[in-house]
DNA sequence: TACAATATAGGACAATTACCCTATTTTTGT
DNA sequence: ACAAAAATAGGGTAATTGTCCTATATTGTA
């Protein structure tokens, strides 16, 4: 039908040796796009990263398109799998819960793999319809959680004021991204950010009268 | 001293027909950036662009360097301007004007100039000097204009607590680059995000007791 | 109208890229 | 221990890249 390629994933590799060698390429893969971008993101330096022959590297991923969906797979399936794990501790109460999942995500940014990762992705994500999909289905989960979240929080807002106030945090701190944290100028300002979001957010969700009801 | 090319910026066009290839390079370059990203920001891609060759824009601009620093210079300068016009029209209260910048801040995100260009931005700044530059003193000028307005709102806050909100409503804005607005799947939400923002941006610059007085 | 400056086209170049192919070494199950 | 499978190395190739060079065409002005 289509002239794509077949192999759209990492060749089965059946040996410890061979996991492990997939291993390491994702990891060398992650730290030349972090190190050196988008563009010097290449088969030759990924190989050279990993310690292998490029001949050995498309032995496990015959194109780099296919290198490229695990990579995104691997990296973000590991904020979703921390947002999961965060939201769902049952022992605090919501607020605490909520609090914890913001000063969560904001402390984040103080490692460069997020503050430079990120930015990559979201310009991958223009003009790569899989990089698009795939954060979108990450950030709908993280929009899911935030929205149990404020539900306990507050039961009397509703399903639209519930998603708006969900989709206005979570892109709030992504914002972040750009300013504060790991490398950057504002890099002493995440204390001061992470006061001002939970202050501000709470309010938002808390208050009797919310004058944002949408569309 | 360092091995690095002499001409950084344009070839100087007297005539006006040099004068309007380098306005019709400068645009297609941008149009090449957010139609088709920054991989595919080639000298070829902006020539055919452009309706020129390869030679005449290299007449124009001896490195891709030199073009690629103009592009920038030209296309964030557009949005500095456009926020300096809206905070100083000295009519309104500050409330009013303050409520304008946020408002023409997040329309703006209905244009795929902004949606797509700041994104690639981002990515270039993380490993581009220049970019990084350039885009930080674009946002320190925002974040003054922001300042300013704030502090005509309440002037009890003192200079660490306006910078920190400054900070933070300008960075919240920013982050929903990525999810309303235009090509992206939250579009239609772009009314509440106005919503909510202005009034939360502007229950934290007038509450008596700001909690977040930072360090 | 000449003529010098400016603008344009077209091709050549070395470097880099993803991908492919084949020969060789290493590993594992029997 | 041995054969089959898996893993690895090394080189080859066509396509694309930024830059350079030279020959023409166009323009403004003395």
């Amino acid at each position: 039908m289509q002239g794509k390629k077949q192999l759209r994933r990492a060749r089965v590799a059946t040996y410890e040796k061979g996991q492990a060698r997939i291993e390491a390429i994702l990891d060398a893969a992650a730290d030349v796009l972090i190190t050196r971008g988008y563009k010097k993101l290449t088969l030759r330096q990924i190989a050279l990263r990993a310690g292998i022959t490029v001949g050995n590297l498309t032995y496990y991923y015959a194109t780099k398109e296919a290198l490229l969906k695990d990579l995104l797979d691997n990296i973000l399936q590991t904020y979703l799998d921390e947002i999961d794990r965060i939201a769902k501790v049952s022992d605090d109460s919501p607020e605490d819960r909520f609090v914890a999942v913001i000063e969560y995500l904001i402390e984040d940014l103080n490692t460069q793999r997020t503050t430079r990762f990120f930015p990559e992705i979201w310009a991958m994500a223009n003009h790569d319809d899989y990089a698009d999909e795939l954060m979108a289905d990450m950030y709908e989960k993280e929009r899911k959680a935030l929205y149990d979240l404020i539900q306990a929080i507050n039961p009397d807002l509703n399903r639209q004021q519930t998603s708006s106030l969900a989709l206005f945090i979570s892109s709030s701190i992504e914002g972040m991204t750009m300013f504060v944290g790991a490398g950057k100028k504002q890099e002493e300002a995440l204390q001061s950010m992470k006061n001002i979001a939970c202050k501000s957010f709470l309010q938002l969700i808390t208050q009797a009268d919310p004058g944002y009801s949408g569309i």
